[in-house]
DNA sequence: CTCCCTAATTCATATATATGACTAGTTGAC
DNA sequence: GTCAACTAGTCATATATATGAATTAGGGAG
């Protein structure tokens, strides 16, 4: 390894090498939103690469959304929060028209429990922490949500005190755990309330539901957690662009 | 313009400037699918730039979809077809599990219309062609579709012979009226069938349809088609990836 | 005719270098 | 203390050049 690249197949050309290597230092949290990574004519003389190809390192990178250039003062690892509140599927306002405040979430169970096929499939697992949220804006319940995420990764959620729970949880894997959720899989479909999603959503059996189930993937690819939503179909709304 | 590179401004760098002309070819269908465009050295040496100006003007086309590099063999612009078909919010399989195999489309209508509210509001025009079409995958009717284009775009259109109008409207825009969709925006939403809609697709009235509306647009941004589509909401299904 | 080799062409990777634009911090006049 | 000017550092743009890898066309041996 003296090429300073660490354990990056040799095959690979340089910038892609590179790429990789600082990818890893991003996901070891090396370095930080606030202050900027070192300069490129830095990284070349470290790396022994010309500017150019750390440029393209990087370019793949900001590409991805893991960098950020930004010209004079330096390029930094971005705040890791893509926006992907399920929320966006229910985009609900206020009776006068004004977008809604803040979302609010309330935690109805943390449990150790064996994972449902589904989970287990796309996880990889059957040893979980099941999680169940009931999610509202403006005082109305919108959102009922199981959440699954693997033991192995994830020891010792269960007992977190609630102090430590804020309203959205990819921060907190990330702070308490070291797990940074970057990108995720959202499958939407339809189904009608059951009667216990159907009380808890104040909506009659039988109504309409759009059911979301998410798998989402940690910066090395690998699934950390899966869950499935459930909202009252009458608020869904989703804008897909396609190029 | 004895820069050779036409109407840009003249304010941009050089790679943007190449990156907007060489788009404004491709828009004009001066170079098909099916022949490289010319190489990085002679497109250098045409505009007076470096081979690298031209691989980061061509860069920005190729992220962009408009173009495709070949190594060995040249870089061509690529065939027009993103994957647009609404039926991806359908994905329907045989009883036996296999992929259903050819979409067909039957047209039931072609007039000039004025556009209702919401066709008006995206296309900025109330002049418009209407067309209406059943979508089917294997003899079962799936999408009920109303489609509003632009006369001034499309004057014409209502008079083609049908033998003329293949399953797929996006590569008719182009051959005959040299509109290239280059991007589109789907909304999805949820209602219920109107007793007409539910005749078309063989449900019951007041049953659960996903609402697809959608605005098309061409290589230089404009909205060149606003379509409202609806299908059964159990037959739907749809995949978001989120980074 | 078939197959292999060669050569030419094209994109892919990589280096070295120069200049411009922008930012943030420091200096210095007032 | 304030504010303008300066400066060092950083990314952005651009050029020139070299070598590698992939493709295609053509020629020659068999």
């Amino acid at each position: 390894m003296a090429d300073g690249f660490g354990a990056t197949d040799i095959r690979l050309p340089a910038y892609a090498r590179l790429r990789d290597t600082l990818t890893s230092r991003i996901a070891q949290g090396l370095w930080t939103p606030d202050q900027p990574i070192p300069s490129e004519a830095r990284l070349a003389r470290d790396f022994d690469v010309s500017v150019g190809t750390v440029r393209k390192a990087v370019d793949g990178l900001v590409g991805e959304g893991l960098l950020e250039r930004r010209q004079g003062s330096g390029t930094f690892v971005r705040a890791p929060s893509f926006n992907a509140t399920l929320f966006r599927f229910f985009p609900m306002r206020e009776s006068d028209g004004s977008p809604v405040s803040i979302p609010s979430s309330k935690m109805l169970l943390r449990a150790v429990v064996k994972a449902p096929t589904e989970a287990a499939d796309a996880l990889g697992t059957i040893d979980v922490v099941k999680i169940i949220r009931m999610r509202s804006l403006s005082e109305q319940s919108v959102l009922f949500e199981e959440i699954y995420i693997p033991t192995s990764r994830f020891s010792g959620f269960e007992t977190l005190p609630d102090s430590a729970l804020g309203p959205l949880l990819y921060p907190i894997y990330f702070e308490h755990f070291g797990v940074l959720v970057k990108r995720a899989t959202d499958e939407v479909s339809f189904a009608t309330a059951s009667r216990s999603v159907a009380e808890r959503l104040n909506l009659q059996p039988d109504d309409p539901l759009a059911v979301i189930r998410r798998t989402a993937f940690d910066i090395e690819d690998r699934p950390v957690e899966w869950r499935i939503a459930s909202g009252s179909a009458h608020g869904f709304r989703y804008r897909s662009e396609i190029h």
